[in-house]
DNA sequence: TTGAAATACCTATTGGTTCGAGGTATGATC
DNA sequence: GATCATACCTCGAACCAATAGGTATTTCAA
């Protein structure tokens, strides 16, 4: 079925990814936790989104990572670099603008004035 | 080049025409402007975004459409079914269920605690 | 002790859709 | 008579999120 692009997400995974990660370096599967519970479960990004994404991020240079082993499990943490903190500026920014343009047009009252 | 899924823009100029088209009747050529002035400029979207949209909205039933002449003009206006009164609501429904988890991802503090 | 659930990683495929560029034609303007 | 604004349209490319499926280890209850 693949639903793939559903209204209003692209982009979306990408600015929590960095978002979160600006805060603290975390692995994979903690983020897909991470991102329900700081979104309050408004939304929810299965593994097969996150994982290629942070590997995505991490190919052209917003993430890196090093493997830790604790308690006899590998995880992978990820953290910001240089380039990840302007790039989720640029989003926050990008987020925003958007934002508030959907807003504005949701908010005219229904038989406004041009 | 082609830019195509801009970020955060997945959803959005379906949204904006049902919108739109739910307060007065509108052609493609008045939408593309319409957009342009109702989000602050914040947003625009090009023929090639608004003809598609239209059409495909109209093939699955949200929107009908009539023909006019205005001034040896012929002008394609829109208005919505049922269907796309209904659609409207879920995709704004979609819309602030996201918006609002985003909103709670940016702007939890920095080093909050779980 | 066995087996289910949670943890932790991963990939392949699909599908939808936005975008820029380009194309036609008419009316207005200079 | 040329250029601009109006008004419609299509095509192809690129992107990327989602589902489904796959491996392996630890934990815990029956």
């Amino acid at each position: 079925m693949a639903q793939t692009n559903p209204p209003f997400m692209s982009g979306v995974p990408e600015l929590l990814l960095l978002r979160l990660l600006d805060q603290k370096e975390m692995y994979g599967y903690e983020l897909v936790r991470s991102i329900r519970q700081v979104t309050a479960d408004a939304i929810s990004l299965g593994e097969g989104v996150i994982y290629p994404a942070l590997h995505s991020l991490e190919r052209n240079g917003a993430l890196k990572s090093k493997r830790k082993s604790v308690g006899g499990r590998t995880r992978v943490y990820y953290s910001l670099t240089a380039k990840g903190r302007r790039r989720l500026q640029q989003l926050s920014d990008d987020w925003r603008r958007i934002q508030s343009g959907i807003t504005n047009a949701l908010e005219t009252p229904s038989h406004a004035q041009a």
